[in-house]
DNA sequence: CATCGTATAGACCGATCGGTTTAGTAACGC
DNA sequence: GCGTTACTAAACCGATCGGTCTATACGATG
């Protein structure tokens, strides 16, 4: 039996699994057999075994984070770029049932590890929402904090959801963050 | 060459571990190299294995938490205790050098093996900050949600603050959520 | 149809994994 | 002093680790 890959699939399986099982949880044996994909297929894409499969996968979703939320929210209209975040944020994170790779990866040594693009993901993030909460009228001191609260509440609330096993948390959390942005508004 | 150790000793070792390198990270071998337990020392202490350890590091984590957080917060004057609790959270993670085990727990698929700690962790310290947030003279409705909000910021902060390197983050943003405990009462 | 490059399957490698066993050494009750 | 218990050190085990290699299947191009 013979299937066959295109590379950007084999990254989309791959970073399943490294958000399912962590850096040092997801063995080449557990990526084998949860993606389907054979060593050799592995081995061929990622040449530079483990550590280049979870390097593309970082910056395959610092890619999607970019176009679906940083960009709009550093070029387009803030009202409207912020709504985006929030329902890109909802439904990425499929209600708190799939977690966040870089705020994972980001807690235990494996940080070490990819500390540039974990660094540059969530700073980007941060900068972004600042200025768009700016450009929206939220007052000067506060849209930095307020940036950072979001941010701190998506990732909490992933923890919280996943702990609890209680899909709620997350829309309920988020629910209210979205509200206290709109609420720092002129 | 022979060092003694006692157990309670060994426990607090092996939690470092753990927290730094996350379940599947901290092979036994690291554990004996940063510990300097010995694999006869620690199998002594835990016939159960690496399984065993974590267990124990686990109820240990919990046991702290409920002498110093949880049970002020639930039979102590809600003021103080809620002041308390603040102050030994930021003592406890070091300003955001040290993270939550049982937050990272929870995120990948170690979570299955500890489901139940890991839910009633969290779930005890929710309902325990609630329950003071309400003796303490705050609306019915907000209380529960404030306690999410609060945990979920910590949890959050810790992620950001070990991402971006940068030990401000969670200081400021412990600070913040104080004060929004504290301008919910009556 | 022949060929050639790309991609897959899986045997294979040394190193390390979690765990067991054996052989002790120190401290304490008597 | 003598046994017993508590604890430590390290050799050792099969299994699994990350990674390599060979063989082969397939699609595209001639």
């Amino acid at each position: 039996m013979r299937t066959v890959f295109e590379k950007p699939d084999a990254i989309a399986l791959v970073a399943e699994v490294f958000r399912e099982c962590g850096y040092e949880g997801a063995s080449i044996s557990t990526i084998t057999a949860r993606t389907r994909l054979s060593k050799g297929s592995l081995y061929h894409f990622f040449p530079g075994g483990k550590e280049q499969m979870a390097a593309e996968v970082l910056a395959h979703v610092d890619a999607w984070f970019a176009r679906e939320i940083f960009v709009p929210l550093e070029t387009a209209e803030p009202h409207q770029a912020i709504a985006q975040m929030w329902t890109a944020v909802e439904d990425y994170f499929r209600s708190g049932k799939r977690i966040c790779l870089i705020g994972a990866f980001a807690l235990d040594e494996t940080r070490d590890r990819f500390a540039k693009p974990i660094r540059s993901y969530f700073e980007r993030w941060t900068n972004a929402l600042e200025a768009a909460l700016t450009r929206n009228g939220t007052p000067a001191g506060d849209g930095r904090q307020l940036a950072e609260d979001a941010i701190a509440s998506i990732q909490g609330a992933l923890v919280l959801a996943r702990a609890m096993a209680d899909e709620t948390i997350f829309e309920r959390s988020l629910g209210r963050m979205r509200l206290r942005l709109a609420s720092h508004a002129t």
